[in-house]
RNA sequence: AGCGGGGUAGGGUAGCCUGGUAGCCUGCGGGGCUCAUAACCCCGAGAACCUAAUCGGGUCGGGAAGUCCCCGGUUCGAAUCCGGGCCCCGCUACCA
């Protein structure tokens, strides 16, 4: 392999999307690992070669929870959204999250966008009314979900089965099997009222989703097995409208006071989150360029539970509008974190939560953690212990260990200076080795294999590691200064690509070392080519540390007190622990 | 219930499509090194168990013939292919 010889110097343009994140509460860890974070470090990948990318994602706000939260609080849901939206927003900031443009869902742009969507899927003759009878609560004055409603199970007489399904037997249900049916907000009786709903008519679009699922040879394994299945057993109309208020307005014909289902109208804020980035920019006609260009590539970032929106239904609305829309390049899509073997659960408290993190441990070193055990191919259990070891071993132990000897050896025997250097065979077999794991972790990345990706490149660390324990530079510059040279100049061009193909997962711990190495701003090509001899090390302290069992205690009993802390707070946003920065 | 994914040393994961040495990380034991953050490098045991002895572990002796969730099949040969089953997770269209 010779260097500078990588593939794919062409600019590629592209639209990166994660799953907007419902703001009832604050997002926990698994959450975040799956589409925002994972987002984030592939769209850094994607910035660090040098494509043009714009990576939006927003607050999903609307929908029945908040609405009936808002209600339960006194409050109107407007306000709930407000407050969280900014927290969250900053949440992001401090998680360092990119985004060219975090929205929301009452965004006018968004709003205004939407409607005119649906308009034309209408006018295209896609929507179609129907007249159900629908569960109402007259003293909430609210339409009520089925899993708004409780009563006792049919089946197995379970007295606080929801209506969707009976937790207890498992058996799903309608709420109208429901014996003694009450709202679950207060408790009273139901009354069962008609209701006309415009209905997306997916019937008439399932061959062209099936033909899109059929031939994207991008998707993950079970994006596209969960896709085929449903195609398989054959796309139903899915209801556009709901009587809630607390939305966007269904714009049809007759449909006054109706508003627009929630998740039809959040997969179209990437579209509309872009039109609002670019409007910012005062080019708004360039959205065009990226979501009808065929030369786009889309890419979503969701959780397994999400793949039905954006595998099926997005694309057969974009297929509906009748626009010329470039069809989602994949749809990366993560199995479950679970918390010490367990979902993560709000009610019972398992899990952490991405406010709570901030406060334990820097962005980076979760950053890396969460990558590291991104779940790929099955549910991946998160645990302290392997979290620690994960940080221990791994980040401090082989990645900053290797990067701090090459780095002090430098400052102290060589005078802060980088030694030039002539490489000898041993020397260039290393750096081709430690090269050839950077170009496979290109490749991984390249395909959206976070993980991998971030392995191969702390390979590149252990054989960091190994070339210096061969090599002895310690001994070397007892009698050879140039050859001790020779191998430092060659190992610190080790940390150079180590330091490229780590910033995507920790950006701010990298750009420390490119200043501490004297690197400068760099790109991913540059890993190809080694550092500039005469160049200044400066400052060289260790970048990560290790966490003992006695500050790992401190820690929990820190989450403790922070739980305590939010559990006293009245409304959602006085239940989240923003650390001072 | 239907559909989809998964089950591999103590923990985490690769291999499965395309059958043939179960790879890697961590942890554990031993050794080396001394530039470095008690860091680094190399080697080894560990993916079967039961019994005796012991506070327990290491360890010693004996038995048994096992092995990638279990049972069966195909095959010279199965983690891999086929059939059946168990368990975990997701989805099932009005939660988001």
């Amino acid at each position: 392999m010779l260097l500078g010889d990588q593939p794919g110097n062409d600019r590629r343009r592209w639209v990166i999307g994660s799953a907007w994140p419902y703001i009832y509460t604050v997002p926990h860890l698994g959450n975040l690992v799956g589409s925002i974070l994972s987002a984030d470090v592939f769209t850094r990948y994607l910035r660090l070669r040098g494509d043009d990318v714009i990576f939006v994602s927003g607050s999903d706000e609307h929908g029945t929870p908040i609405e009936v939260e808002a209600l339960q609080l006194g409050i109107r849901p407007r306000e709930l959204t407000d407050r969280m939206h900014e927290i969250i927003k900053r949440l992001f900031e401090l998680w360092e999250i990119g985004f060219d443009n975090y929205t929301r869902t009452e965004s006018e742009v968004h709003k205004e966008f939407v409607k005119g969507f649906f308009m034309k899927l209408y006018d295209n003759g896609y929507v179609f009314t129907k007249e159900d009878e629908v569960p109402y609560c007259p003293k909430d004055r609210i339409y009520l979900p089925d899993r708004f409603i409780i009563g006792t199970c049919p089946y197995c007489g379970y007295d606080k089965a929801r209506g969707d399904q009976c937790e207890s037997c498992g058996r799903l249900l309608e709420p109208k099997l429901l014996i003694n049916p009450r709202c679950a907000i207060c408790g009273s009786k139901p009354t069962w009222v008609k209701t006309r709903h415009w209905y997306l008519d997916l019937t008439k679009l399932e061959d062209k989703v099936r033909k899109y699922v059929e031939e994207n040879t991008t998707l993950p394994e079970n994006a596209r097995q969960m896709s085929l299945g449903m195609l398989k057993e054959g796309l139903k109309p899915r209801a556009i409208t709901r009587d809630n208020k607390w939305g966007i307005e269904a714009p049809f014909p007759g449909a006054e006071g109706k508003t627009i289902y929630v998740w039809l109208e959040a997969v179209l804020g990437y579209i509309s989150a872009t039109i609002e980035y670019l409007r910012s920019k005062g080019n708004e006609s360039e959205w065009k360029r990226y979501w009808l260009d065929p030369g786009t590539r889309v890419v979503f970032f969701v959780g397994k539970d999400n793949i039905p929106f954006h595998v099926i239904l997005l694309p057969a609305m974009l297929i509906a509008s009748g626009d010329p829309y470039v069809m989602p390049y994949t749809t990366a899509s993560t199995e479950y974190l679970l918390f010490e073997g367990k979902k993560f659960s709000k009610s019972q408290r398992i899990g952490v939560w991405i406010d709570e993190a901030l406060a334990l441990m820097p962005a980076d070193y979760w950053r890396f953690v969460l990558i590291y055990q991104r779940p790929e191919g099955r549910d991946t259990s998160f645990s302290w212990h392997q979290t620690l070891e994960i940080i221990n071993s791994i980040l401090n132990d082989v990645i900053g260990n290797f990067i701090h000897r090459v780095l002090s050896f430098i400052s102290m025997r060589f005078n802060e200076e980088v030694p030039s250097g002539s490489l000898g065979n041993s020397d260039i077999k290393y750096r081709d080795e430690a090269l050839n794991h950077f170009r496979s972790s290109e490749e991984h990345y390249e395909r959206i294999e976070l993980k991998d990706a971030l392995l191969k490149i702390v390979e590149i660390a252990r054989i960091g590691n190994r070339y210096l324990n061969e090599r002895q530079p310690w001994e070397l510059i007892k009698s050879n200064r140039n050859e001790a040279g020779t191998v430092m100049l060659n190992a610190l061009h080790m940390v150079k690509m180590l330091s490229i193909g780590l910033w995507p997962v920790m950006p701010k711990s990298m750009e420390d070392l490119w200043v501490m190495a004297g690197f400068g701003k760099l790109t991913w090509k540059d890993a190809y080519e080694p550092p500039k001899p005469g160049t200044r090390v400066s400052n060289v302290k260790p970048l990560f540390r290790k966490i003992s069992y006695e500050e790992f205690k401190e820690m929990m009993k820190k989450l403790d007190d922070i739980r305590n802390t939010k559990d006293k707070g009245k409304y959602p946003w006085t239940q989240v622990y923003i650390v001072n920065q």
